[in-house]
DNA sequence: TTGAAAGCGATACCAG
DNA sequence: CTGGTATCGCTTTCAA
């Protein structure tokens, strides 16, 4: 049988209250037994139930992350973050996959309600917004790291619009006019639209018209970024110069569908990826991107909690810094006239 | 406050007791009231605290898998295994981070006793003994998903010599006699000293003496296979023909370092992975492969544990196929002479 | 500084 | 079929 609190206090000569003061650090008790107490303890196995001690105080250090199954690795990045700062301050995650099954949708929210979770971190791209409100309706603070969702949601993220205006700036800078978006530019999902919508405007704001627009792909996955020249375009004579892709593996994809058809990158097409991560560094070439510091907003976003932890604050929207990063997959247009 | 089943019991104007159970479809009660309870239960928000409902019924439904920090993408192979299977049987997983600080590991230790799982499915590479120990004291089953850890442990796994041993086999069939085993190829660790032992073992079965036997490096990153041609060996004349990754990554870094000093692949070096994921199908050239099925490993490890939960059973080493996959990154020898 | 006792929310046994 | 109640392991007043 396990070893419980009472064990400890028999073995003690002490009553479970004070060896709970003791164990627990709370409270007025003397350091000499207190040693002999913490020693006892150990020697006898004692682990804390931390299920029951929860219900009795009513608190739970334990916060939620919903992350999506089929995820781009920038969701570790953020957990690594979230990690970091999580385990150093005591709390615990609860970490939890959303996959397309609506049962399991609703499996997944019974489990953090059900484990008292006391806020949940939003990795998911694509998060069923009764869930949202469901998790607001039982005053469970929720915490976007992808995208803003709403304003009474906190959010910690890129500034969308700052990464894609920085891209087109960039690109333009470089002589290119003809611009695609490529990999997830649908409209249903709220990231994949606001980076639609920013690259428009973003496109019309440095004066260019719809003909030099160019949307292609449902999703952030290489794939898309492959067949995007290959069947949705033709690559002999695409209608763009230049090719933003809205993840790394997009624009791997790009790459690879160029070079198996004998073309070059940037020669005949050049591309900037959002993301950063470590394929745009393997990547040959390696590719130009606006890299997000998914680390630092699992970090920040977990502070932010913390410290609202005590008392009831507003919801805050926390914009973590990009960093276009130039490498060799865009072609100065400029320069070669 | 909180809905609590004894809300719900008052509303209905029932016992605690009733409603507990047929919100929980145990033992006997009337349809006619439990559908009336059912809907009061949603109408009024209620949610389970499943702390106590563990507490009380001294029983858990949840299962603790051990995550390296930095892992290789495998991880999250496994764990989508993992999570089918286990999300169709009402248990939950609670997925825990190992880093390299020593006190962090006791805490994530601590967090899976103090939640009391019933098992702990290890995907570390690089799992602290004490812990097993301790895990196995407190009568939690452990399985090792990555690895043999001894007699004593589950484990569920690709069989690691027939692995080498298909890969050492086709490559002699290509006619490589100088092969180099690169990427994590240290004694410290399980996995990566039975690789190691392997490799030889393998080769030396087929006759080929020490003189032909390479090895280098001491983790499976990139990194390691970049530098193992580079400041390794002298890319110029390499003394072996072909090398085998311990992981993809590390052939990406192969290919990469060869081509980035004007080399080709497989001309100038043949290259095979080990793990099979998505690196392989994107890399250029393809890379040939012994893939690995992670999501069944996690599938099955979960239903071994499923089956097992009822009945105490012995411990029990499965073995997930592998399967060789040729792709471009191996020369045969052969047909050039 | 220490102890007694009242919960926390749910389960399960035992009557009714 | 339904209700009362002890219990799970721990925290937390309130007294002593």
């Amino acid at each position: 049988m396990k070893v419980t609190l009472k064990d400890v206090a028999n073995a003690a000569g002490l009553s479970v209250a004070s060896v709970s003061r003791i164990l627990t650090n709370r409270g007025r008790y003397s350091e000499v037994t207190a040693k002999r107490v913490r020693e006892l303890a150990q020697e006898m196995g004692y682990y804390k139930n931390q299920n029951a001690a929860d219900l009795s105080s009513k608190r739970s250090r334990v916060v939620g992350v919903v992350v999506p199954l089929i995820h781009t690795n920038f969701a570790d990045e953020i957990i690594k973050g979230l990690y970091e700062t999580t385990i150093s301050s005591g709390y615990e995650l609860l970490i939890t996959y959303l996959d397309e099954d609506e049962d399991h949708q609703y499996q997944v929210f019974q489990t953090l309600l059900s484990r008292q979770v006391g806020a949940v971190f939003m990795l998911s791209l694509d998060i069923p917004s009764w869930m949202i409100d469901k998790l607001l309706e039982e005053q469970i603070s929720v915490i976007s790291l992808t995208a803003l969702l709403s304003e009474q949601i906190s959010a910690v993220t890129s500034n969308e619009f700052e990464m894609m205006n920085s891209i087109v700036d960039y690109l333009i800078d470089m002589g290119h006019k003809n611009i695609a978006l490529v990999g997830d530019t649908k409209l249903t999902t709220n990231i994949s639209s606001t980076r639609r919508t920013n690259f428009i405007k973003s496109m019309t704001d440095h004066n260019l018209a719809y003909e030099n627009i160019f949307l292609y792909g449902n999703d952030h996955s290489y794939e898309t970024g492959y067949t995007s020249v290959t069947t949705g375009y033709d690559i002999n004579q695409l209608p763009f110069t230049a090719a933003i892709a809205t993840a790394d593996m997009v624009g791997q994809g790009l790459i690879n569908a160029m070079s198996d058809h004998g073309k070059t990158v940037p020669e005949d097409l050049s591309i900037v990826t959002i993301d950063g991560l470590q394929q745009t560094e393997i990547a040959r070439p390696k590719l130009t991107t606006v890299k997000q510091d998914f680390p630092e907003i699992g970090r920040i976003a977990m502070q932010l909690f913390l410290d609202s932890d005590s008392e009831k604050t507003e919801p805050q929207i926390i914009y973590i810094p990009t960093e276009l990063i130039q490498r060799d997959s865009v072609l100065n247009l400029n320069s070669t006239k």
